[in-house]
DNA sequence: GTCTATAACGTGATAGAC
DNA sequence: GTCTATCACGTTATAGAC
C-alpha cells in the first residue's frame, strides 16, 4: 500500500541528495521530477516555489539533529556519545555523497535567498553552535575529554574545522575528513 | 592612458569580486558586462566561455598566494609572517565581501567542472596544503610556534577551519572568523 | 494528485557589422 | 575590441483538463 504523503517524501529524499551533492543552485525541479518518473508540475504541487522546498529540507535537517541533541539539552548526560554521534553522522552522509551539508549549502546562496530562508539557516546554525558549546562544557566537567579556553570559541572552531573538511573532502577524498575528525579528537585528549 | 587589456583586467577584478561573494553559478556575463557598462559579447571577446573566466580567475588567485610563499619555499626563513599574512589576507579577503575563497566556491560545483578546472582547483589546494605544511614545519623547529603530532594532519586541519569559518562568517558576522583565528594562535601557544 | 501545455525569463554562446 | 542581433536552452512557475 502506497501512502498519499509518498510522493511528497521522495521528493524530499532525492531534493535533501541533490542539495547535499550540488548545493542549492546545482539542482532543479527537473532533476527531481525525472527521477522519480513524475513530471515537472507534480513536484509544483507538493513544493510551488523552490523556496518552499528549501525551507522544507532544512527544518527536516534541523528535526534530525534536534531528535538525536534533545534529551541531551534538556537532562544532560554524558557528552561524549553526543561528540562521536556527531562525528559518525558527519562522515555517514559524506561517504553518501552528501559531503554538502544543507548549511554549507545555503552559505553560498545566503545573501540572496529570501527572508525566512535566511532566518532558518541561521538559526540551524546558532542551534548547533549552542548544542555543541554544551557538550564541550559538559564533557570538560565531567572529565570525559579536556582543553582549554572559551568552551564556545572552541565548539566554533571544531564546527568551522568539520563544516571545512567536508568541502575538501569532495576535492582530495573523505580520508580528510578523517584526518580532520582524529586532529579534533587528539586536541580533546581523545587519543586512541 | 588606458591599456589595451584594461577591459579584460577590469573583468576580471569585477568577477573575482562575484565569484567570492555569489559562488561559481551565482554570478552571470550580464552580471559582468552590466557592470563595466559595456555588452555581453565584449566579456566573451576576452573570455570565450565562462569556464576560460574561471580558469583564469583561478590561476591568478594561485598566482597571489605563491607570490607570497615563494621566497620562504625556496629559501626558508621565518615562518610566522607566513602564517600572519596569511591570516591577515583572508581576513581582508572577507573584509572587502569576499567570504568564499575560490576554492571553496568551485568545490560546491566540482562534480559538474570540466576537467581543466577540476584540476586546477585540485592543484590550488595541494599546493596550499604543502606550502601550510612547511610553514608548520619550520616554524615548530624555529621555535616560533609549538604543537603535536604530525605537521600535515595539523595544516589540514587549521586550513579547513579557516575555510569553514569563512562559511560562517557570511552568515553570522566576521567576528567568527576573528574567534577562530584566535582560536588557532592559542592552539600553536602564540597567546597574546 | 498528476497531467499537458505554456508562459516569462535568464543564461551561455555565436555571427557578422562597424 | 565592441557593437547589435539572435539563438538554443534550461529554469521556475502557472492554468486548466483529467
Amino acid at each position: 500500500m502506497i501512502r498519499a504523503t509518498d510522493t511528497r517524501e521522495q521528493i524530499m529524499d532525492r531534493a535533501a541528495q541533490l542539495l547535499m551533492s550540488r548545493g542549492y543552485k546545482g539542482f532543479s525541479y527537473r532533476d527531481i521530477s525525472s527521477h522519480l518518473g513524475v513530471k515537472n508540475a507534480a513536484v509544483h504541487y507538493h513544493f510551488p516555489a523552490k523556496t518552499d522546498l528549501a525551507l522544507a529540507l532544512i527544518e527536516e535537517y534541523r528535526q534530525v539533529l534536534r531528535k538525536g541533541s534533545a534529551e541531551f539539552m534538556a537532562y544532560g548526560g554524558p557528552a561524549l556519545p553526543q561528540l562521536q554521534g556527531f562525528f559518525a553522522f558527519t562522515a555517514h552522509q559524506c561517504k553518501l555523497g552528501r559531503c554538502i551539508c544543507p548549511f554549507g549549502a545555503f552559505s553560498i546562496d545566503y545573501a540572496e535567498l529570501p527572508e525566512p530562508l535566511q532566518k532558518a539557516t541561521t538559526e540551524f546554525m546558532d542551534e548547533t553552535l549552542k548544542w555543541f558549546t554544551q557538550v564541550l562544557e559538559v564533557g570538560r566537567e565531567q572529565k570525559e575529554f579536556s582543553f582549554t579556553g572559551d568552551a564556545k570559541a572552541r565548539a566554533l572552531s571544531i564546527l568551522a574545522a568539520l563544516q571545512g573538511a567536508r568541502q575538501m573532502a569532495r576535492i582530495n577524498g573523505i580520508e580528510i575528513l578523517d584526518t580532520v575528525v582524529k586532529q579534533i579528537h587528539q586536541d580533546l585528549g581523545l587519543d586512541i
